[in-house]
DNA sequence: TTTTGAGTTGTTCGA
DNA sequence: GTCGAACAACTCAAA
């Protein structure tokens, strides 16, 4: 194609901000009076490439995104292969200027993005990035001996105190300049991130609405209602008391500059209480703390933050894995969690502890088979999020929950489920069942069991171990660990 | 530098 | 049934 010789173009390389609204790098590429060419580069080969769903999500979120860009008259180009190479590539073949983006901070991203940015100054290209995703980047907040936090709560009142890094959100481009001539893009069908055979997605699609749009509904809606039950409705699985912003947030369809100001607005408006309000935003803190433990340690997915977990003696239990994987462990609590995983994309967060407290202490299998396996059929997939998150269950992590602290499935169960509507949705066998035998149906008596029609070991699996027994087992390899 | 107080989300046991 | 202690000390952050 022949370059655009009249106005300088510039490039905007989107990747996990996929909106317009609060966009900085979109913005400023459009200020700096740029033809602004937006694009989107699917690296398959990259480690930690989206899995499964966050695929299914990814289709979505940029055929929104595109359609939006469209409406305000832009392009949105797509392109598959190694970033870096095929950045340049698209820069040589449009001879664009200078080149626009969010920051990532993850340390293999970081060390990517500035190796990219020297080649391309070297060639008289202009980088321009930006805070696009956080409220505060990690370097910026700090302990008074000039160290990064390790401790959440201090992080969260230094958050406070110092308030989101920018004021206002980024205005939102209402009409672009489109290019005269444009590079060629991929069609997004042909990337197949969507399953076809079997399309698993069906359900997924009838719970989330991926885009820009869905995530301000959600938000909205959120704000609307659920917010002033949250601090203890947040321990609900039963009931619809959380955000389910997440996978929003990790496509960054939305900032956590715009979800902390539209909050704070209602709360300085007296729309709704502080107490609720004031646990959500800790939320969007904890997903900045993760971040920025990730920042600081490159090898979070890997390896354990606390050396004396280094060398634990985890057992190799490929079936206990699938049975946990697929929701067959005899544990209602934990078979409903990971069944609501694979048949939605998500999972509600005090059940995410119960089931990792289950894999990991119950059936002692590392904590990275359940990050793997999170990370491969969550919508809300987050790099930083999940390795911190698994490694806080485990006992490994910063701040972590102590190892010695084994959820009991049974009395999760019946706290946090008191009349079993979340095991009865999503273990579908055990309908029938009355609460009070519902997250132990062990204990039900016989005729209990067949007025339910429930055949333990047959329609429904006996529990795979004793979670006593394996509370005991847990905690004695956790004093030899320490014994070293 | 040393001291001090504090630290997301639990469970079990025995008095 | 309720309550405190044990689980295990340790690390972090600030004064």
């Amino acid at each position: 194609m022949t370059k655009n010789t009249h106005r300088s173009l510039a490039l905007v390389w989107l990747r996990n901000d996929l909106r317009i609204a609060d966009n900085p790098a979109l913005f400023h590429a459009c200020k700096s009076g740029a033809v602004v060419l937006p694009v989107y580069i699917l690296d398959e080969h990259a480690p930690h490439a989206p899995g499964a769903a966050s695929r299914w999500w990814l289709h979505h979120s940029l055929k929104s995104l595109s359609e939006m860009l469209a409406e305000a008259s832009a392009p949105l180009i797509l392109r598959r292969g190694p970033s870096a190479e095929t950045l340049q590539s698209l820069i040589a073949e449009t001879g664009a200027e200078a080149v626009y983006w969010n920051r990532r901070y993850y340390p293999a991203h970081v060390e990517a993005d500035k190796s990219l940015k020297a080649d391309l100054v070297a060639k008289g290209v202009g980088v321009h990035s930006y805070n696009g995703n956080l409220l505060r980047e990690p370097w910026d907040l700090q302990t008074k001996a000039g160290g990064h936090f390790k401790v959440f709560t201090p992080f969260w009142r230094a958050l406070q105190k110092a308030g989101p890094a920018r004021d206002t959100p980024a205005p939102t481009i209402q009409k672009f300049k489109r290019p005269k001539q444009l590079p060629d893009t991929d069609a997004l069908a042909d990337w197949r991130l969507q399953p076809t055979a079997p399309n698993w997605a069906k359900e997924i699609a009838s719970v989330w609405s991926p885009g820009e749009h869905g995530a301000h509904k959600r938000l909205y809606d959120f704000l609307a209602g659920a917010v002033d039950h949250y601090t203890d409705g947040r321990d609900r699985p039963d009931q619809d008391f959380t955000s389910r912003l997440s996978p929003h947030l990790a496509f960054g369809e939305i900032s956590p500059l715009t979800i902390w100001r539209e909050t704070r607005q209602r709360v300085d408006a007296g729309i709704i209480s502080p107490g609720g309000a004031e646990k959500f935003l800790s939320e969007i803190a904890w997903r900045e703390f993760s971040c920025n433990l990730l920042f600081h340690h490159g090898d979070l997915p890997d390896a354990p933050l606390r050396k004396e977990f280094a060398d634990f003696a985890w057992r190799d239990d490929t079936e206990g894995l699938r049975a946990w994987q697929h929701g067959l462990t005899g544990y209602p609590i934990v078979d409903a969690g990971m069944r609501q995983l694979w048949r939605t994309g998500w999972m509600h967060n005090r059940v995410r502890m119960i089931v990792a407290s289950f894999l990991i202490k119950d059936l002692l299998v590392p904590w990275q088979a359940g990050q793997s396996w999170f990370w491969e059929t969550l919508v809300d997939a987050d790099l930083a999020n999940n390795a911190a998150s698994w490694q806080w269950v485990a006992g490994c992590g910063a701040d972590a929950s102590p190892f010695f602290r084994i959820f009991n499935p049974v009395t999760q169960g019946r706290k946090f489920d008191p009349d079993g509507n979340y095991v009865r949705e999503f273990v579908t066998e055990l309908a029938a069942l009355p609460a009070k035998y519902v997250h132990a149906p062990w204990e039900a008596p016989e005729r209990a069991l067949q007025q339910a029609g429930v055949s333990l070991g047959k329609t429904y699996p006996m529990p795979i171990l004793d979670h006593g027994e394996a509370r005991r087992r847990a905690l004695d390899r956790y004093a030899k660990a320490k014994a070293g």
